[in-house]
DNA sequence: ATCAAACGTGTACAAATGTACACTTTTTAG
DNA sequence: CTAAAAAGTGTACATTTGTACACGTTTGAT
């Protein structure tokens, strides 16, 4: 028994390695795009030998697409807690469309996420193996979404969600060009669309 | 004067080169993303001899910048030509919702467009200087249409326009995702958001 | 304790890239 | 027509890149 623990926690060890490798590799992409994921860029930010990078990761394509997925995990977390917060109690207060924005803006707030988001995208546009993990992770949200809007009793509950995460998205990608920009101002478009989606 | 017409005649033909590499630029982002605009790509793609791309552009760099900046200017081109046939004649009939909705569609019909502006964004996010001018070149867009909006009566026309581009924007990142996807889709979204951004 | 096997690292190398620059060709002035 | 100057091109080279692989180190069974 000794002997399986050990195990576990050396894979467990080396487990937390090449997950700091994508960590590293996820901020490299940050400061300066997909094209500066380099083993030795990689290798130097995650603090770890350059032959570290080729053990872990067999090519460079795949550092990159296990870090952009590793990405994608992160938020998928990260927006599924933030959800469980915000509608954990049902009962306490019922769901209304104010809290769906609340939630969609929230959830959008991490600025330096924006930049790796659409890094993704403009990458996985080329990559079709990718692009359909991509595909169903926005579709994840988009779902989701769909699901809480009908449960608020809006009309067309899938146009809906599309449309309002266009408009998130829109505003990302303008933020983007206009970093200044806070997230306040994404709640009053959304107000301005929700008006056509509930009508 | 023969003289001077040749003078002419030359440096245009110059001109008329270096816009074929700007364009085999371009036609590389298209295919490979930015990071593929090498001088031996490009070169290429223009069927011209390597070295002159290092006689047109002093930098890889420069390249690039000059690329996207060729890519707007026919972008702004396309669209005023756009505007001019579709409001050409202010007489015949009145601007509507309607008409603007339209426009906003088919200028944005070229998907293989979307593509670049994209790589141009993502690229321009990391350079000041372009970043700069990729704003004013998306101003121009905005407030075109604020203005137009304005016109047709709608209440808060800025806030209205860069909600319908954000849809527009949100639209085509989603086009990058699910390339399958028609335009046609997208005219409905724009009217539900427009049911907010008129009441 | 020992040794084989898995794990991890440093180095070396081939390929690709940006760019400098010697060179040829074309243009222009006298 | 001729020579100087400008325009354009081909080649060579230093640098950066991904990756292979020989080597040391750690682990686990006996």
């Amino acid at each position: 028994m000794s002997t399986s623990t050990r195990k576990i926690s050396i894979s467990q060890k080396a487990e937390r390695r090449r997950n700091s490798i994508l960590e590293a590799a996820i901020q490299v992409v940050r400061n300066g795009g997909v094209d500066s994921i380099t083993h030795r860029n990689v290798a130097q930010e995650a603090g770890v030998p350059l032959g570290s990078i080729t053990y872990y990761f067999e090519s460079r394509e795949v550092l990159i697409t296990e870090a952009l997925r590793h990405y994608m995990r992160r938020i998928e977390r990260r927006a599924e807690k933030m959800v469980n917060e915000r509608l954990g109690r049902p009962k306490e207060r019922e769901l209304t469309i104010d809290t769906i924005l609340d939630l969609l803006v929230e959830t959008d707030i991490a600025q330096e996420m924006c930049v790796v988001e659409y890094e993704l995208i403009v990458y996985a546009a080329r990559k079709e193996e990718l692009l359909r993990e991509v595909r169903t992770y926005r579709l994840g949200f988009e779902s989701q979404l769909a699901a809480a809007l009908e449960q608020v009793g809006v009309p067309r509950p899938v146009l809906g969600a599309r449309t309002l995460l266009n408009v998130v998205d829109g505003f990302d990608v303008e933020r983007l060009i206009r970093p200044e920009d806070k997230a306040t101002d994404l709640r009053q478009r959304l107000e301005l669309a929700v008006a056509g989606v509930t009508s």
